[in-house]
DNA sequence: CACACATTTCGAGAACTGTCGAAACGATGG
DNA sequence: CCATCGTTTCGACAGTTCTCGAAATGTGTG
């Protein structure tokens, strides 16, 4: 076969791409790109945990409306359980953030695919 | 900001992911991959036009059944809506073939997501 | 032209998804 | 312990998507 592809089944491949393939999702997503810093490792040598905007945040920036909505709980459900993203209870509030790792097999499948050159 | 993307609003992004969010469509879409070459340039200097299955072809593969019905002839209307294959008349034949660019595009988008290290 | 073949479109039904408001849950502070 | 705050879950509804079979379209062939 053509090479050995990071991503294994269709289900899978599918499951990710369908988090994505709603407005509102990608909205959220965005957002959590732009805000959320990656989990440093060099500077203290300790694993910070994420640091991100709380689901209240997320819901204000994307409704605009400063109170937190079933359907941003709901978005963010789906976008936790396809991998995107990243969901840690701090006390009272949830801190999301970007799973750096399931973006970037994501990225690696699509453009391996991409470059294929050859018939199988 | 935080550099620019290829891929520009929530909608786009979210229309090429909704494509390959169905489980059908990733098959078809992989099949696609193992067995489309990519337009040929350099050998002969012309363009050559998509080297790949026909509408019956993907069907077989995809279900199974060597008849083509209308739901694979649905999914492929929404992957080519969609931008990721290209599908083009050979007389009596539909061939299909994968859009290497827009796949690239959406690669380029997801692997500079990932690589994001800083705040905004 | 008539026919067979490859494919798309249509219409209907079942299943799923997104949205809303209300209720429930769990942690914290008085 | 009661109230409150942040968040999730639930139930209902409208809208969308997927699937199927039948009919329609287009294209080469006798």
């Amino acid at each position: 076969m053509c090479g050995t592809v990071s991503i294994v089944d269709h289900i899978e491949l599918a499951s990710v791409c369908k988090a994505l393939g709603d407005p509102t999702r990608v909205r959220i997503f965005q957002f959590l790109l732009e805000c959320c810093c990656p989990v440093a490792l060099e500077e203290d040598g300790d694993v910070r945990p994420a640091n991100g905007p709380t689901v209240g945040e997320v819901c204000c920036q994307v409704t605009g409306i400063d109170k937190i909505t079933s359907t941003i709980s709901f978005h963010l459900k789906e976008l936790r359980q396809s991998g995107l993203i990243t969901m840690e209870k701090q006390g009272k509030h949830m801190i999301c953030g970007i799973n750096r790792e399931a973006l970037a097999r994501l990225a690696d499948y699509l453009n391996e695919a991409s470059k294929r050159s050859t018939c199988c």
